[in-house]
DNA sequence: ATTTAAGGGCTTTTT
DNA sequence: GCCCTTAAAT
């Protein structure tokens, strides 16, 4: 513990405000801070942590801290160690999943596992239902296995395991099979000594339900809980926590009911709403100084949140001395191209003007939004970052290599071995694969096993050629381990596998970024131990690197953006339909679109200065165009705090008045936004792309579609398209496929 | 056993 | 309008 400063109070103490302090300093007890956006939720949350430690109420051990994001975890970890001054060793800071996966080792065989179990993707998940399915004779027509997934999944999510379902938590799935096929399932799970990402907290709820000694462990362990974003816990995340929380009472959850957007994910509101119920004598503190944002961004915001019911209650205060800034425009379009275009000139404007483009976002509310957006970026020549897409883990190319390890840790992983057995193919199709299967059921023993019985005879010369080659392979692997050490060996198998070859002769443009991605994977394994402790990393942690090092302009979903701020955000297709979405509404109700409310609100606290909402008359979704009319969460943003502009009519009531989607295309394009800035129009000098386009590279034209440059001169590259032949275009149009 | 055709569906996705 | 999953064709 460093030496008390001069004062008595140390100076991470002094840089916080009163109501930061007293959520800092309440340390027994339970404690619900009600964090807004952009008061210093994470400011308190490393704050509370570090002082639980310099105070010696704890030793580093001794504090459970929980994240839903690895990214969140980290960011702690750096936080807690700044304050500290030294790296924090030893804590128990990370993500629930990542938790429980370490908490669940340590039991694995209460639960019939054993402590090398594998974590599986949804991929594997559903493939091993669909099997389970199968074998119990379920029409997959009828029945398909992702309704299924989802049921368990719920399932999971409310810590209901098969022997726990009561008759208000069945359903009537596949004539009331649900529930002995979800058995099935754990079954084959446990059998496979499998986990899914469910099961990682359902295991463990059940162990600690179950096994009093064991909870009483845990209790003498853990003095201290912190829990972040708490409105999104779903009910086994709850059930987790209030276990574990019943030894010492010590439990702060941070979070903001106005931003729990993952209901649909099992998240409950009612988490964070009941907390006072939950634990008695529980202290509530508020942050309502919003330091982020400029005062009309927060009034618009806090206008809006207002429509929703059943809050806890909370007024956003701008805290900051500069908090007075430009309205939030509201700005109506005739079509979601114009919206684009729009978007882009304003951005051109800014950039020409000194705004950074990494301090400037678009936020959508669905994924198809963002295809117009890259394309006005591409002709307008603006860098951009798509944030979201597939995670690391979730390549193909490394799933094959992870499925790789796997067998090769642990022959009777199935799953593994089936997905790697005829990848990349060796002549073993249904016919092979069926064969084994029987010979697995009928002697009981792994897919592996089978097929080695098989490669002794059964199946044809050039099959059986290959399969027992494959085997022989595994063996000469796993016997060279202790030998030559995991990241040799895996370079090895995927060498001598033929796995790598597979995607040097593959002559798709994918190929080589897989290649790619497949030596970061095994320089990542470098960093580990051993291979059981790598497989779990990447299955809980590994992620993307998006790290924003260039000046990009961010594109995103509302829901990857919570948690970031920019200064200058576009929240373009405020239509009703879209934003709030139809989905949500038919299937949310009211509730549906008090969740899209928070969403709306999650998207406009982002901003710190400049908030431009849109909308378009006119969209086209699925192929067709349709018309809509403008968000209802454009009439409950407060007047005095948005300033209206645009083409296109804002009413909603006043709708007869729009041109008709049918006057032709012709009066659409000679339709000009009237909302641009002076000047805006006349862009001539394109700023040259910051990655050079070399011969050979492929590339995606907006009109032209794929091709492969065959040659450049100054800005122009010829091009050969796929299928619009060869042609020389101007190097902004396309972009690296 | 791989290649091609037809069909259905389509919001968000921290782990 | 597009993309992905499953069905028949060679």
């Amino acid at each position: 513990m460093s030496a008390p400063m001069a004062t008595g109070v140390p100076e991470y103490l002094v840089r916080l405000n009163a109501e930061q302090r007293e959520a800092v300093e309440t340390l027994d007890g339970p404690l619900l801070v009600l964090a807004g956006a952009g008061t210093g939720k994470t400011r308190v949350l490393t704050t509370r942590f570090a002082h639980l430690l310099m105070t010696g109420r704890a030793f580093p051990g001794q504090v459970l801290a929980v994240t839903f994001t690895n990214k969140a975890a980290r960011e702690m970890r750096e936080r807690v160690s700044a304050i500290l001054g030294r790296p924090a060793e030893g804590l128990w800071l990370g993500t629930f999943h990542a938790l429980c996966a370490r908490m669940l080792r340590r039991h694995a065989e209460l639960v019939g596992l054993t402590s090398g179990f594998t974590i599986l993707d949804t991929d594997d998940q559903l493939r091993l239902l669909k099997l389970v399915m199968e074998a119990g004779g379920i029409d997959l027509k009828r029945w398909p296995a992702p309704g299924l997934m989802a049921q368990i999944q719920r399932w999971k999510d409310r810590g209901v395991s098969p022997n726990r379902i009561t008759p208000a938590e069945d359903t009537d799935y596949a004539s009331g099979k649900a529930r002995p096929l979800y058995a099935a399932y754990q079954a084959r799970l446990r059998d496979l000594n499998c986990a899914d990402f469910g099961d990682l907290m359902l295991h463990m709820v059940d162990i600690l339900r179950d096994h009093p000694e064991v909870l009483a462990d845990w209790h003498r362990r853990f003095r201290y809980i912190l829990v972040d974003e708490y409105q999104d816990t779903n009910l086994v995340q709850y059930m987790w926590l209030r276990l574990l929380a019943q030894g010492h009472k010590n439990i702060c959850c941070v979070g903001d009911d106005d931003q729990s957007i993952y209901s649909w994910r099992g998240a409950e509101i009612e988490n964070i709403l009941r907390f006072e119920k939950d634990f008695p004598n529980a202290r509530v503190v508020r942050l309502e100084s919003n330091y982020r944002s400029t005062r009309p961004i927060l009034g618009a915001a806090s206008g809006l949140i207002a429509h929703n019911a059943g809050r806890l209650g909370k007024t956003l205060r701008a805290g900051r001395n500069d908090a007075d800034g430009e309205k939030v425009r509201v700005v109506s379009l005739w079509d979601s191209e114009e919206e684009a275009r729009m978007v882009g000139e304003r951005i051109e404007v800014a950039q020409r003007s000194g705004h950074a483009l990494s301090e400037i976002a678009i936020l959508v509310r669905a994924g198809f939004q963002t295809r117009a957006f890259e394309e006005r970026l591409i002709t307008l020549g603006v860098p951009y970052r798509v944030i979201g897409g597939l995670k690391f883990y979730e390549r193909a190319e490394i799933r094959d290599a992870m499925a790789y390890l796997r067998v090769l840790a642990q022959p009777a992983d199935d799953l593994a071995f089936e997905r790697i057995v005829n990848t990349p193919k060796r002549g073993l199709g249904d016919t092979a694969m069926r064969k084994m299967h029987e010979i697995a059921r009928a002697e009981g023993i792994p897919l592996s096993s089978a097929a080695a019985r098989l490669a002794q005879g059964g199946i044809t010369g050039r099959a059986r050629a290959a399969l027992s080659e494959l085997l022989h392979g595994f063996a000469r692997w796993r016997e060279a381990l202790p030998r030559d050490g995991h990241v040799v060996v895996a370079a090895t198998l995927l060498d001598e596998s033929g796995y790598t070859e597979m995607w040097k002769q593959d002559k798709s443009p994918e190929a080589p970024g897989r290649l790619e991605n497949l030596k970061e994977f095994l320089r990542a394994l470098g960093e580990f131990e051993t291979l059981t402790g790598f497989l779990e990393h990447v299955a809980l942690v590994m992620e993307n690197d998006e790290n924003a090092a260039d000046d990009r302009l961010s594109l995103m979903t509302l829901h990857a953006a919570k948690g970031l701020e920019f200064d200058t955000v576009f929240l373009p297709g405020w239509e009703e339909g879209l934003f709030p979405h139809s989905r949500a509404m038919e299937e949310g109700g009211e509730k549906g679109v008090e969740e899209e409310r928070r969403l709306a609100y999650v998207g406009l606290t982002r901003a710190r200065k400049h908030a431009i909402v849109s909308c378009a008359a006119n969209r086209r979704i699925y192929g067709n165009w349709s018309s809509s009319i403008p968000s209802r969460f454009l009439d409950e943003l407060p007047l005095e705090h948005i300033e209206r502009e645009g083409s296109a009519g804002m009413a909603r009531n006043r709708m007869v008045e729009m041109p008709s989607v049918f006057t032709g295309a012709g009066g659409l394009l000679a339709r000009r936004p009237k909302v641009i800035e002076a000047g805006a129009w006349e862009v001539q000098a394109r700023p040259v792309r910051a990655d050079a386009i070399g011969v050979g590279q492929r590339v995606f034209h907006q009109k032209f579609g794929y091709g492969r440059v065959t040659g450049v001169e100054d800005d122009k590259l010829d091009i050969a398209f796929e299928k619009a032949g060869t042609k020389r275009v101007l190097d902004r149009f396309v972009e690296k496929a």
